[in-house]
DNA sequence: TGCGGTCTGTACGGTATCGAACATAAAACG
DNA sequence: CGTTTTATGTTCGATACCGTACAGACCGCA
């Protein structure tokens, strides 16, 4: 897997121009991604975009007291760190590796540098924000309107569109951080799509056995954001389909 | 208020150096904005960017059971349609007034036109979009963890921001709408900040007494965002104090 | 002046989630 | 191998919010 078009195993760049990834192909630097690792936290200054390559990135805000709710997750689909071109320059979340791998990264200089050419990257990275703030905006919904069955369907299925495999690492204490929800909340729904033969886990390891029971319990969220992502990029995301 | 420069009672278009704001200023258009009225349903081709002037556009998404929840809101420090310029082109969510007064419209077409000048408009649309997107990510949180109680004080004090005087024509019925909560949750919140004299209300009218009470009792996610705006946009957008 | 509609207040049981406490079991480690 | 740590399962009362129902208050209009 370390042959020269690992690059493209990310879909945003893998949709660039020959010209244009030959170009920055030199500046890409491979780096790993420990399952926990903080790239960012909130406020912290963008001095990379991350590329994810096969590792699944989450978006946390934590609040003054320490609770937490996940934002949005970024995998191969796209990037972290669109805040960078947006003009913020710093981080507003923080972000975390949610499932282990590698990602491309790119100094936020060189990125900004390409971006300002105003060719297709700067087109690709802003459909790319586009259909990130949809997820956002879902994620507000889900929050208000569903129960954490539903949402933690909603979950996995992201998880699992971002994965080659259908087996993920990730206890419910996590879960429950990223959905913002307590520990026990995440056991229970979690045994109940056990029971139903839907997922098989223990301590930390998550099987997904049955994907298309899980689209017949998650709530329409899950399929609005998903939608939005394949009409927005078409070629680059096309899901667990 | 008919002169010349009421365009530049948005604070994106006053941002505009002298030059780009001429050009731009026959193509302008002054419409109304009656209360209630849909500008977009989610799905809608995307004619015209707004550009509130006195009024407030709240951004709703409406699920399939016809519930619904507030994404963000826009006064005069934004515009509505960001997705024209990201590459969406269509309206994901409804867009409906939440206050009436007028706004600035500008065609599509000629918006875009102008975004790929790739000039300071391109830059301040992309910084406005970034706030945008603080105050979708904190609206999602919000609805995890706070209660109907700190989320009225924070969707009055939004309101408060975007408008000249202190008094909001609003029933009750329609701020549950945008929470996404019950009429009667809103009731019973509503009541406490008026037993505290923080607000008067009869009938669709809600005059703010106590400034600085609300901001007692609201939860950290008002001043997160306000603190990201004045950030992003310091000279557009200072807020109510 | 009376009528109908709209807005607001209140009550009640039902339910999902919380917060805390504790039990069990599998892995990690000496 | 036994001990400690970590992950999961279970229980219980408290609480916030929901869904429903209905009553009162105010407004517009005939």
């Amino acid at each position: 897997m370390a042959d020269p078009s690992c690059p493209r195993q990310n879909h945003l760049i893998n949709s660039l121009p020959e010209e244009t990834y030959q170009r920055l192909l030199p500046q890409l630097e491979r780096v790993q991604m420990p399952l926990g690792h903080v790239i960012y936290e909130s406020g912290d200054e963008l001095r990379h975009a991350y590329f994810p390559a096969n590792c699944i990135v989450s978006l946390l805000y934590v609040m003054e007291n320490g609770a937490s709710a996940e934002i949005a997750v970024v995998g191969k689909e796209g990037m972290v760190g669109v805040a960078l071109f947006m003009g913020g320059s710093s981080m507003p979340n923080r972000a975390v590796v949610q499932s282990e791998g590698y990602a491309y990264r790119l100094r936020g200089q060189l990125m900004l540098k390409e971006f300002n050419r105003y060719g297709v990257f700067m087109h690709l990275l802003l459909r790319y924000t586009q259909a990130l703030i949809t997820q956002m905006a879902q994620t507000a919904v889900c929050n208000r309107h569903h129960s954490v069955d539903q949402q933690l369907c909603r979950w996995l299925l992201l998880s699992l569109d971002r994965l080659d495999s259908n087996e993920l690492t990730m206890t419910q204490e996590l879960i429950a951080n990223m959905l913002g929800v307590r520990r026990e909340g995440v056991t229970e729904a979690a045994g109940k799509l056990q029971r139903a033969k839907l997922i098989d886990y223990s301590r930390g390891r998550i099987t997904v056995l049955d994907r298309p029971g899980l689209e017949m319990r998650v709530c329409e969220c899950y399929q609005v954001v998903k939608t939005e992502f394949d009409r927005l990029l078409p070629l680059e995301f096309s899901g667990g389909h």
